[in-house]
RNA sequence: GCCCAUGUAGCUCAGUAGGUAGAGCACAUCCUUGGUAAGGAUGAGGUCAGCGGUUCGAUUCCGCUCAUGGGCUCCA
């Protein structure tokens, strides 16, 4: 049996249960998800959190009476009329959508009769278990014009035993949120004094960032691309030539006025790169140009949509601007896939799943272009065995893209990569270069960020590695803790031995017994502790204690640098 | 932006049926000098998110705003 089918009858008799409760429901649709199922119900009332488990009780009730689920197979005038007799407006418009000819059926549970394509349960004594999680409010149709419904989430498993193993699951994602961690480990906050969605990277956060940065930077110089700085604010001009004004103008920041001048903050790069292209003549020689930019931008997110650092107002791209003749497209498409696919791997993300967006009906740029750029993605993504799913007209109006999502340690995906193509910009801004033919021709223009944003990047990391990050990105990495403070010399000593090396560390010269700092720097998540006390003194040496795999022994601090050399580079 | 919920010390939370508040952790000082996840004492710390209203009096009731959380929508 299918867990979906149990999840779709456990939210039929979610909407049972609801319809005994309460009084003209109107039921909209309770499908099942990939996590649970869900129930959209219109009524006066306004569901409370406490009302979850008087919804629970009822139906238990509904399961215990293991009333049979009854498939019937009516006309469409039947259906009609039944669902206007019993005033289900929502569920009219949805008979309205059922295709001519296909069989219309209602499932009968217990009293309860909803339109329904079913498959179900034989009878509700089938639940094992289930439980109702959450309500939320949503739009009819997931319109934001239409009228806006309750919806009541549940979970449902074949066994208590799963059902557990699920909650157990979700409580593991809790702790380890970026949001909880990132105050608990003390990396980011916002602040109400501030903004929402705008990103305080406190230095531990703020060290790891470097790390990450550090290893951007020279893995770009690596693979041929060139670093640029731009600003952070233009004039109205640009973007009215970049088309931000036109079409993005809603996502962008009231313009300041500067000499009479209106200058916007920059919801992007491009313009800026592309202002750079434009400075001198380029020819067919020069090209490719790989310019790549730390550029921060700040777009307005509607309040409800700001997450954490997964969503914000402003935030630092990866960013890079590719300017490539037809020729050399597919080259740099493979190129770029690859090299993408090479950091990501730097921070153990290996599980990456594509997914190619083709020309939508509304588009620019010729056809031939289009044709060329899909298909030089398309062979990025063979050449390198990556599973992809192709999204046919999908692709934004000015280009066809490709997505990359990983996986990360709770099989949750998560976008990160994106490689767009742009038609639309090297027109607006009029790019060329001189062709080895002397004459003028319309570059490539490939927009692509590997790791997304930087905040947003960061929120993942946390939740991958859940806080406890590898030694190489750990800010610090090692502490070191004298057992009484006729220690603390040594102490001194073998810290001094440990920034030699370059090894992040500090000393705890708390006068607190040797548990209460383990236990302190293990809530840290330190990658490493050195325990001093007289024996080590004696023998010069120092007691390592991992963080992951607990005592380590004694040895000499030379062997410690040793071990820790390993790890240092990802 | 929309629906619902929430906002009390740095953090996690109690509490006040309207009479300006409390715990644990963290912090400071002192005592303690210890062997792999919490030693003890004392102390400091609050415009009860902000603004306005009702009231003799508002952290508490009402309204608005801001922020956060769960969703929806959005993410050219």
């Amino acid at each position: 049996m299918d867990i979906e089918i149990v999840r779709h009858s456990t939210a039929h008799v979610m909407a049972a249960a609801v319809c005994r409760l309460y009084k003209d429901v109107r039921l909209d649709i309770g499908p099942s998800t990939d996590g649970g199922f869900y129930y959209d119900f219109d009524l006066t009332e306004r569901f409370s959190p406490d009302d979850l488990s008087a919804i629970e009780k009822e139906m238990a009730r509904i399961i215990a009476e293991n009333a049979p689920f009854e498939r019937i197979e009516v006309s469409r005038g039947e259906a009609l009329e039944m669902l206007k007799a019993a005033g289900q407006t929502y569920k009219i418009e949805r008979l309205a959508d059922i295709p001519e000819g296909e069989a219309i059926t209602l499932y009968k549970c217990g009293g309860f009769v909803d339109l329904c394509r079913g498959p179900h349960l034989g009878s509700t004594g089938e639940i094992k278990a289930f439980k109702l999680i959450s309500i939320a409010g949503s739009y009819f149709r997931g319109l934001e014009t239409n009228p806006m419904l309750q919806r009541i989430y549940g979970i449902a498993a074949f066994s208590q035993e799963e059902l557990k193993a699920e909650l157990d699951r979700l409580e593991e994602a809790k702790n380890r949120d970026h949001r909880k961690l990132g105050r608990e480990l003390d990396l980011w906050s916002m602040q109400d004094d501030v903004g929402a969605g705008l990103i305080h990277w406190h230095p531990k956060g703020a060290f790891i960032r470097t790390v990450i940065e550090d290893l951007w930077r020279r893995e770009h110089l690596r693979s041929g691309y060139e670093i640029v700085y731009t600003p952070h604010i233009g004039k109205a001009k640009l973007w009215e030539t970049s088309g931000h004004l036109g079409f993005y103008r809603e996502n962008m920041y009231a313009p300041m006025d500067i000499d009479g001048n209106e200058y916007f903050i920059k919801p992007m790069n491009c313009p800026f790169h592309i202002q750079i292209y434009k400075s001198q003549k380029r020819s067919y020689r020069d090209l490719p140009l790989r310019w790549a930019e730390l550029g921060t931008v700040y777009r307005y997110e509607k309040s409800g949509v700001l997450h954490g650092l997964l969503r914000v107002r402003g935030f630092t791209q990866d960013d890079a601007h590719i300017f490539c003749t037809p020729e050399q497209i597919e080259g740099e498409v493979e190129r770029t896939v690859k090299f993408s696919l090479n950091i990501l791997g730097k921070f153990g993300f290996k599980d990456i799943t594509a997914y190619l967006s083709t020309k939508p009906a509304k588009a620019v740029g010729e056809e031939s272009r289009w044709t060329q750029a899909s298909a030089s993605l398309e062979a990025a993504l063979k050449s390198e065995n990556i599973p992809y799913l192709v999204d046919k007209g999908g692709g934004a109006f000015y280009g066809p893209k490709i997505d990359l999502k990983i996986k990360d340690v709770l099989n949750r995906e998560w976008q990160l990569t994106t490689i767009q193509f742009d038609f639309n910009m090297s027109e607006r801004f009029d790019m060329t270069y001189t062709g080895e033919d002397g004459k003028e021709h319309r570059p490539y223009m490939v927009h692509r960020a590997l790791l997304g944003s930087l905040e947003r990047f960061f929120g993942i990391l946390i939740e991958h590695y859940a806080g406890g990050f590898p030694l190489w990105l750990a800010p610090e990495q090692v502490r070191v803790l004298p057992l009484t403070e006729n220690q603390t010399e040594y102490g001194e000593s073998v810290l001094a031995g440990l920034r030699a090396s370059d090894v992040r560390a500090t000393v705890d010269k708390k006068s607190e017994k040797i548990g209460a700092k383990i236990r302190r720097a293990q809530m840290e998540k330190i990658p490493y502790m050195l325990i001093l006390g007289p024996k080590e003194v004696d023998a010069q040496m120092v007691s390592v204690r991992s963080r992951t795999e607990g005592d380590q022994g004694a040895m000499p601090l030379s062997a410690v640098l040793d071990l820790l050399k390993k790890q240092m580079l990802p």
